[in-house]
DNA sequence: TACATAGTTGCACAC
DNA sequence: AGTGTGCAACTATGT
């Protein structure tokens, strides 16, 4: 008991499955708990009101739970590089203590904190808990590389066993000797309201999925009480447009750290137990593979939420289009399942996985030929869930630029939204100017005789927009526009310098060298 | 080395 | 309603 230790939450909102934290809590006689509001990564240019709310939601509940501990939060403004120095002379501080992140600007601010507080005689403490695994261990398992293929991903999982159990959350026995010394002086370090953070609160709907830790394990229960569905459970079979979602829209709580992987890893372990159930890649434990999967594409690729500089995407010659960005962004396609989506996605900051599948196909490879660049930002600023890796891997997904390849299967933003609502009842729910629209027109309205779109109060054109392109033409076109960016990529060794040359080429370079072998 | 195989979730159309 | 096909034909991995 001999520290005064700063644990500093950034992710990881949580008590339950915390190692840094309880690390702190072992050896410490004072702990103040900390989160940083910063800069760079609360700008309100990248972050959507829906975002600010979740983040504000936690970040009450992470401090009613430490008050029950106790103990309490304290949120500091500014840059962690600037802010830490000061408390740590301020608080007279001996250890630092925090969850390991892996996303690049992380790494770098953490490198940078280690040194300072090396400078200032801080010990600093760090503990993996954000993923199922250490993701460096994967990629060593893995001859240093990341893994491309979820086969080879789950064959290198399996040498590494089953994941670590969580740990379990800190109790008042755990904190009795732990003071968190809290005064009216501090009152600075409050929790940021709304309007701190964001101008328009009124573009705020209902708060569908609360931010928070109480309210992640609420949800977790309440979706492992489905034994039944969660045994059957397969991704592909779930709907994307659904009138309430179809899956467990645990993923928000896991991207800000309310809810562990592993916890949610091993409730589905206990569930499975001695029961037939569904296996990775559709389960729920395939879904948190996936986490990991692109987790570690994410460490180990350079550049991985960039077309350029990143050696496993291919390089294609994608158009600058901000009337289509916008077109798209602001769900005025015309499709009325891609618009429906995306105005679920502004409203309600959370869409089923199948539903990002089609507006990130239509946006890139499908119909508007815009780079995954500008769809993986839109993403970030309106997703609940948005997730440095795994919007960067799956917006490379989508465009068919990285792991996926079969561009040729191209989703229809007509045809895909009808195998699981044939009626449109979800494009009415989001685009209530289409509701009177007859079931044979609602995904093309376009279509509609000019007497129906009378009757419907909605005219094609004035009140709806037509359809930005023509997607039977475009997409055709499309298709072939990548099939010359895959020729280009497998023609070009520097772009792939692990591929085989042009099979010509090569033997002829065979033949080359056995001749000089053999006679020079 | 060369080839076979598989790949979480395409579509349109036939039967 | 489910299954099979043509579409044009990709890559990473395993053997």
């Amino acid at each position: 008991m001999t520290h005064t230790c700063i644990h500093w939450f950034r992710k990881g909102l949580r008590l339950h499955d915390n190692p840094a934290l309880k690390s702190a809590l072992r050896d410490s006689k004072e702990l103040y708990p900390v989160f940083i509001l910063d800069p760079h990564l609360h700008d309100s240019t990248r972050v959507g009101i829906n975002r600010w709310r979740f983040l504000i939601g936690s970040l009450k509940d992470l401090d009613c739970s430490l008050r029950k501990l106790n103990s309490r939060l304290f949120v500091v403004r500014g840059k962690p590089e600037e802010v830490l120095p000061e408390l740590f002379d301020k608080w007279k501080v001996t250890k630092l203590t925090y969850e390991y992140d892996t996303e690049p600007y992380s790494l770098s601010r953490d490198q940078k904190v280690s040194a300072l507080a090396k400078e200032h005689g801080v010990e600093v403490t760090y503990k993996i808990s954000h993923t199922l695994y250490d993701i460096d261990r994967i990629i060593e398992e893995n001859n240093g590389k990341a893994p491309l293929t979820y086969n080879r991903m789950q064959a290198v999982v399996k040498t590494l066993g089953a994941p670590k159990k969580p740990v379990p959350a800190p109790t008042l026995d755990d904190i009795k000797d732990v003071k968190t010394p809290c005064s009216d002086k501090h009152e600075k370090y409050g929790i940021p309201a709304l309007e701190e953070l964001s101008r328009d609160t009124a573009a705020l709907g209902e708060d569908l999925f609360p931010g928070g830790e109480q309210e992640a394990l609420r949800r977790l229960d309440e979706q492992m009480k489905r034994t039944g569905w969660v045994c059957t459970f397969e991704k592909p079979q779930t709907s994307p447009n659904s009138l309430s979602p179809s899956t467990t829209v645990l993923s928000p709580y896991l991207t800000f750290g309310c809810l562990s992987a592993r916890t949610f890893w091993w409730r589905l372990t206990e569930v499975y137990r001695g029961k037939k159930h569904s296996d990775p890649p559709v389960s729920l434990h395939g879904q948190l593979l996936w986490r990991e999967f692109f987790y570690t594409a994410s460490v180990g690729i350079p550049n991985f939420n960039k077309m350029e500089g990143n050696p496993v995407c291919t390089q294609v010659d994608w158009d600058t289009n901000p009337e289509y960005l916008a077109a798209w962004r602001e769900a005025r396609t015309g499709f009325p399942f891609i618009d429906a989506v995306m105005t679920q996605l502004r409203q309600e900051g959370w869409i089923h996985h199948l539903a990002r599948h089609a507006v990130a196909c239509f946006l890139t490879r499908g119909d508007l030929w815009i780079s995954w660049e500008e769809g993986q930002k839109v993403f970030e600023e309106l997703l609940l869930d948005g997730d440095w890796a795994l919007n960067a891997g799956n917006w490379q997904w989508l465009s068919a630029s990285t792991f996926f390849h079969q561009y040729f299967r191209v989703y229809s933003p007509v045809a895909f939204g009808k195998k699981t609502d044939k009626s449109g009842d979800y494009i009415k729910k989001y685009l209530p100017l289409l509701k009177k629209f007859p079931e044979q027109y609602i995904y093309e309205p376009w279509k509609a005789p000019r007497s129906i779109q009378q009757a419907a109060g909605c005219i094609v054109g004035k009140d709806y927009p037509h359809p930005v392109v023509q997607h039977e033409v475009i997409s055709k076109k499309n298709i072939q526009r990548m099939k010359s960016a895959y020729a280009k990529r497998s023609a070009d060794p520097n772009e792939s310098p692990s591929k085989k040359q042009g099979t010509p080429v090569f033997i002829f370079f065979f033949l080359y060298c056995l001749y000089f072998r053999l006679y020079v």
